[in-house]
DNA sequence: GAGCACTGC
């Protein structure tokens, strides 16, 4: 094809012929229908080596497995595990970095199993659990583990745990791994070193490490050389391309390969990666402008976008296959990069370029997310193409020369080098654990800790000294991002739960409330009004979730979809924030707070806890009309999306900085300066 | 007067 070079079959991608593995037909003719589970799980690469596999997991305490996609290893290992009887009378736990891939990986094990979901097979994860006395196999998100070490320190109910994906890095899945090696250590003394007292009763845990191929090395060596076991995978060749110049406009280029493809190729859909949104919109529209005036013998296009943002009614339209005589034209971020398979893709166009969330810290604990298109990694590349290659022969246009290939790093760096570590300092010093001193596979940003220490200081949950303060503890027990739930304890005192709750969940549900197409601002923003609190966006937002609420309580949930869509707010976020604000319910009635305490519709008690939480993200107006940091060097300008934006007021607390063309303050409300000044951590002399 | 990679408790 034009442009690009001759096709290439780097060892990148491994161009193994995928044997077809025979299945049984109509599981109705052919008998009962576990009979043709167990025919395709005995089908699996990984069966073959199932007897060597469980050898090897039993001498060892800890196991790296390194499986190809479609190896079967998330499904197999722990079912090989328990019918070998390897994990004695405790449970196994498989860890997931996503929600989503827990659930319905542990919906398959179980019809493997011919048992139902919650019995035998279950699973865990916030706001959805699945899992009885009986359960003993157990798929848990990451984060869901990490929270049940607050509770049980040496994970006690589990003989074995898998950690899945551990390639991925995220910060979660960091600390597990960390604490997993300390738990060992303290699990599996030899019998007469353990003494006497509980530790003697426990029974010692086993590690399974679960990773693509690039990291294995250094897992093994974080575990003193655990030996690593390496599974075949299934795959069909997929042939690569690359471009014989550099593409300053990808875009462009992804337009043009596209084109290509679609006026000389067979029939098979499209994935082309895109960085972001604005993009996806921008191809989106002259992909279907030019297919408009293209030859009428060429087939037609569906064009679908793909992007966690999306509302999911649209999400869905990528997995209904086009309609005959057509070609589907998928245009997706790295979402479809792992967290969803698409089916019937044969081509895939990757401009290798993605967008990367880093936090840049400041000592003075004030720093701020950026989020900027940089180039993706090689196992990124390696990832995208692989998923032209899941039903057939595939084909991949990577946007870029093969020496900018051979340039790209090889994976992405690990998250705990790059998050605010706020979180989980807040969540080890809990296990009265220093993030400072524990052994990490990649050691964390010592300006990163510096500011973690400083923001749970200020918010009280540290003392001078670094111990954790009765304060401390009482936050630790909401699932929510410090700063957060330091209003949410501070409620207790200003008599507001109830509006501090509700305002809360709103802001760590995963998506915003209100939606921000381009094309339909204007009249969003004046139906908007009516929420609008003259204070700022935290209370304008208890004024929709209130309302919200309302809705309800009275209507069905197309109903409430309805008024959604009326009020330009996104439902999926306001559903999502009913959800967390329950939870956080509960977790006050468990800790004696009572949630219904309201302070009606004064505003100041709700402003006074925000600012104990945001007491980092205030700023005061300066007389030339700017707004400096009180504690930080920047000068910050209110966001165009906020309420208070062009307002002149004394002092502004709000919730992120974000740094595009200026640094941005977002969520913002306006609170008396006294206010600020009253926080007691603030009065304390030397501080 | 402007921009939203992806997750998780």
């Amino acid at each position: 094809m034009k442009g690009f070079a001759t096709p290439l079959q780097p060892a990148d991608i491994d161009p193994r012929k995928r044997r077809r593995f025979s299945t049984p037909g109509n599981p109705s003719l052919n008998g009962p229908q576990s009979q043709c589970i167990q025919a395709q799980r005995a089908g699996l690469p990984i069966a073959m080596g199932k007897d060597a596999l469980i050898e090897e997991i039993r001498k060892n305490d800890v196991s790296i497995l390194v499986g190809e996609t479609g190896s079967g290893k998330t499904t197999q290992v722990p079912q090989y595990l328990l019918d070998s009887g390897l994990a004695g009378q405790g449970m196994i736990a498989i860890t997931q970095p996503r929600k989503v891939a827990a659930t319905s990986l542990a919906a398959r094990v179980a019809t493997e199993q011919n048992v139902s979901v919650g019995a035998l097979v279950g699973y865990s994860v916030r706001f959805d659990e699945a899992s009885s006395d009986e359960t003993r196999i157990k798929y848990v998100t990451d984060g869901m583990l990490v929270r049940e070490l607050l509770g049980d320190p040496l994970l006690s109910r589990y003989s074995v745990v898998i950690v899945d994906e551990a390639h991925e890095r995220t910060l979660r899945t960091d600390l597990l791994i960390t604490n997993l090696k300390d738990i060992q250590r303290k699990r599996n003394l030899p019998s007469d070193a353990k003494g006497k007292g509980s530790v003697a009763k426990l029974n010692p845990l086993k590690i399974v490490i679960m990773s693509a191929t690039l990291d294995a090395d250094k897992f093994s060596n974080f575990f003193g050389g655990a030996r690593v076991t390496y599974i075949q995978g299934r795959q069909y060749p997929v042939t690569i391309y690359h471009t014989t110049v550099s593409q300053p406009d990808y875009v462009e280029a992804a337009m043009r390969t596209f084109w290509q493809i679609h006026m000389d190729q067979p029939p098979g859909d499209v994935l082309i990666f895109l960085p972001g949104q604005e993009d996806i919109e921008g191809v989106d529209r002259s992909i279907k402008l030019f297919a408009d005036r293209s030859p009428r013998e060429l087939p037609s296009i569906v064009v679908c976008p793909m992007y966690a943002a999306l509302p999911s009614s649209q999400q869905a339209k990528i997995f209904t296959p086009a309609p005959p005589g057509f070609r589907k034209c998928i245009l997706a971020t790295n979402i479809a990069e792992t967290s969803i398979t698409i089916p019937g893709i044969k081509y895939v166009i990757d401009t290798g370029k993605c967008k990367e969330k880093r936090y840049v810290a400041r000592d003075s604990g004030t720093g701020f997310d950026t989020l900027l298109t940089r180039d993706i990694t090689k196992s990124s590349a390696m990832q995208r193409a692989g998923r032209a290659g899941r039903e057939g022969e595939g084909f991949c246009f990577r946007l870029y020369t093969e020496e900018a290939f051979d340039a790209m790093r090889e994976s992405a760096e690990p998250e705990i080098r790059r998050c605010s570590l706020t979180s989980s300092m807040l969540q080890l010093r809990c296990l009265d654990q220093d993030l400072e001193e524990l052994d990490f596979m990649d050691k964390p940003d010592q300006e990163a800790i510096g500011a973690a220490l400083k923001t749970l200081y200020l918010l009280g949950a540290l003392d001078r000294k670094r111990n954790l303060t009765k304060l401390g503890r009482d936050m630790a027990m909401f699932p929510l991002e410090p700063n957060l739930a330091r209003a949410v304890v501070a409620s207790r005192e200003f008599g507001c739960t109830l509006e501090i709750l509700d305002i809360v969940s709103v802001l760590s549900a995963s998506s915003k409330p209100f939606f921000d197409s381009s094309d339909e601002r204007e009249a969003a923003s004046e139906i908007r009004r009516k929420f609008r609190h003259r204070s700022g966006d935290h209370m304008t937002m208890l004024n929709v979730m209130r309302s919200y609420q309302e809705i309800a309580a009275s209507e069905k949930k197309s109903g409430r979809k309805d008024w959604c869509r009326k009020q330009f707010l996104n439902e999926r976020c306001l559903a999502e924030a009913q959800e967390i604000r329950d939870q956080l319910r509960e977790v006050c009635s468990r800790m004696q707070i009572d949630w219904h305490a309201s302070c009606g519709e004064d505003e100041q008690p709700v402003l006074k806890c925000l600012v104990r939480g945001l007491v980092q993200h205030a700023a005061y107006l300066q007389p030339d009309g700017s707004y400096k940091q009180l504690m930080g060097p920047s000068i910050v300008k209110i966001h165009p999306s906020s309420s208070l934006c062009d307002k002149k007021v004394a002092a502004i607390i709000y919730d992120e900085l974000v740094y595009t063309t200026h640094i941005y303050a977002r969520g913002v409300s306006a609170v008396p300066r006294g206010y600020i000044a009253e926080v007691p951590i603030l009065n304390i002399k030397g501080t």
